[in-house]
Formats: C-alpha cells, structure tokens, sequence
DNA sequence: TGTACATCAGTGAACGCGCGTTCACTGATGTAC
DNA sequence: TGTACATCAGTGAACGCGCGTTCACTGATGTAC
C-alpha cells in the first residue's frame, strides 16, 4: 500500500539520517534503503526537504504533545518533572532512532522551521519551570537557565550514549538524572 | 604574508561554518569572504576537508590543553572542577564563533578523528572524575554519567545561548553552573 | 470464459546545477648586475 | 640608472562528479462486459 511505502520511507531515511547525517544521505541511498530507484520517492514526497522536514516536525510534534501530556497528569513540579524526565528516557530507548534524529538535526537548519501552531517541547519544559517559580514552587531563579541545566543533563547523557561514552540505556540512568534535575530545581 | 593570509582564511571559514552549518558553505563561499577566488585556497590548504579537520583538531586540542592546565593547579577536585567550568565559560565569551564552531561539529563525521596524541576535552573530564572517585573526594558513582551531566551544563546553556532562548554571556551564568556542577557532583 | 481497459507503483534515461579541484597563466614586487 | 630575471600570491577557465529532480514509459493487478 502507498501509505505503508510512504512510511517505510520515513523509517529508512531518518536511520540513514542518524546514521550517516542528514547532508550526507542522498535520495538515491534512501531509495536504495528502501530497495526502490530514486525517482519513486517524488510519488510519495514532493522532495526531500519535504520529507526532512516532515519527520523533524512529526518527531518534534510528537515529543511535545507527549510532555504536555505527561505535565498535565496530577501532582505538584517535583512529580511533573519527574514524569517529564522519565518520560523522555523512555522515548529514547524506545525509539532510539527518532530520539537522535531530533539531537542532530537541533543543530541544523531546521532549528528556524515554526511547527505550525504544535508544541515546542523546549518552549514547553521552560514554561512549565516559569510557572513553577511564579506558584511559589521554586525558588526565584532564571527559568530559561534552570530549562537549559535539566535540557542539558538528558541530552548530553543521550549524546554519551550515541558515542559510546556511556553504555546501556537511557532508562538505566532514568533515576539518577531525575533526581540531578530536582536538586538543581529545588536547591536554594 | 601567507601566514596571515591561510589564518585570515581559517576565521573567515570557521565564521561561516558556524552561521550556515559545515555543510552549506563551499570553498567558493569561503574564498569571497576572504576577498579571493577559490583555487587560491589551494595554494595554503591541500583541500576543503584539511581545512575542516585542522580548525576542529585545533580547537580540541587547544581546549584540551587549556583544561588541563586549569586542572593541574593545586587544590582538591571541588577547586579544579570550578576552575573548569569558569574556563569553559571564559573560552566561549573570548572566542564564541570557535567555542559554537567546536559544539557543531561534535555531531559530525568528525566526531570519529583521532587528535594525534593531543588531549580530548571529555576525556579529560572524565578521568579527572574518576580519579576523584577514586580517590574517595567524591562519593562512588559512575563517573562517565556524572561527566555528561556536567558538560550538559555547560553544553546546553551554550546552546540556549546560540539560539537565543537565553541572553547575555556564558560567565554571567559562570557562578550558577559552577554551583550546580559542584551540586551533582557532592550530593550523597 | 476471454478480451479490453483503467489504475498505479515503479523505472531508465536524462536534465541542469553547484560542487571540489586542477592547471596554465598573470602581474606585481624584489633582486642582480 | 636601466634591464633581465626570479619569486610568488592570485586568477580564469575548465574538468568530472554526484546531486535533486523530471518525464515518458513499463508492467503487474483489478474490473467491466
């Protein structure tokens, strides 16, 4: 079916993409990935910015609506941050490729592309601290710098893992970074 | 003098590299914004790829250096940890296109390059963790996660910098990040 | 049942383009006599 | 002083290549009568 191809394209492409980074993979690798000739892919893609860019915002989207959904949920900061640290340790072990597509392409020029109206998973996290400092929750201090420090703690383990620095999953580390991220919100 | 000339082109190539990514700046790019034609990059870089290679090996390698020194000064290891981090901030508000330059290029095939003999900045860091550990000035733990989490510190505001999710310069934020890497690193 | 036709995923060949790179050449500057 | 020559940073034109993309075509499958 034309929907299962156009997906199997999605998958080829963004491991090609992790694999190699995305300058480097040409419509002719990921149609030979996918085990067609390349100029098949113009039947299910208009080009392959499109597809780049759908599977940035698609995984973008994703991300967002699933740590808005996580925040949502009952508690106080301290539970939320929690859910939204063990959530994102469990997306990336279960879907390790689209995880570091999303690292790789941060850096890139998709940084600029608006996901029309969906949630920015950053401007989601930073919002959620400020709100947090504004209820009391957490001691005055500079949101974006405190979103920043807890960003940092589980991309930069994601990056150690992707370079072998570190090994086993993101969940094996699940508490130790969730715990890191609380002392630095909570700390005086 | 060619001297000059073949470190004019080193700035004005890393400059581009940083605000157009690698990839997207060609040698004829480079050479415009040098003033010259493009064969003449020839006459002081055997190709595009050594340029690459020689500023990011340059810039680890001085890195490496300049945080091994800042190690090597006495004190126990909440000292030089501090050190560390002041430096890294330093080096960023001093030189900030060779500091992102360094960032970007970490995803990237070149992440793979051997510096020759020369000190890789995370390798650094680590053993100094570890032998921290060791030698029992820090509670046990893994020592390449507790790396990550500080560089993700640094990294990761750096970046918030560069995208301009936070405003100002990287040792304005030097007290705070010392504080939480030192946090991370004694919390039982 | 056989025949004619519609549909549609997929392909071979070719396109124009910008890339990194080569090479014979230029033209300004310094030096020897 | 003038003339001949060496040096050397820099250039114009051209190269082969792989890229993204287009387009007329193929060939298998399903449907109508």
């Amino acid at each position: 079916m034309a929907a299962d191809t156009r997906q199997r394209i999605k998958n080829e492409a963004m491991a090609l993409f992790v694999a190699r980074g995305v300058d480097a993979v040409s419509v002719r690798d990921i149609a030979a990935a996918v085990g067609m000739k390349a100029p098949n892919l113009y039947a299910h893609f208009r080009s392959r910015d499109e597809l780049v860019h759908e599977l940035f915002a698609e995984g973008y989207a994703a991300y967002g609506a699933m740590l808005t959904q996580a925040a949502a949920e009952a508690g106080d900061f301290a539970a939320k941050l929690d859910r939204m640290i063990r959530l994102a340790c469990r997306l990336h072990d279960e879907d390790t490729v689209r995880f570091r597509f999303l690292l790789i392409t941060q850096h890139g020029s998709l940084s600029g592309i608006d996901a029309a109206g969906e949630v920015n998973p950053m401007d989601f996290l930073q919002r959620s601290v400020q709100a947090a400092i504004d209820a009391g929750e957490l001691p005055h201090r500079n949101a974006a710098l405190l979103t920043a420090m807890i960003v940092g703690l589980v991309v930069q383990t994601a990056t150690f893992l992707f370079y072998g620095r570190l090994r086993g999953s993101m969940q094996d580390f699940a508490d130790a970074i969730a715990e890191a991220a609380s002392a630095l919100a909570f700390r005086p």
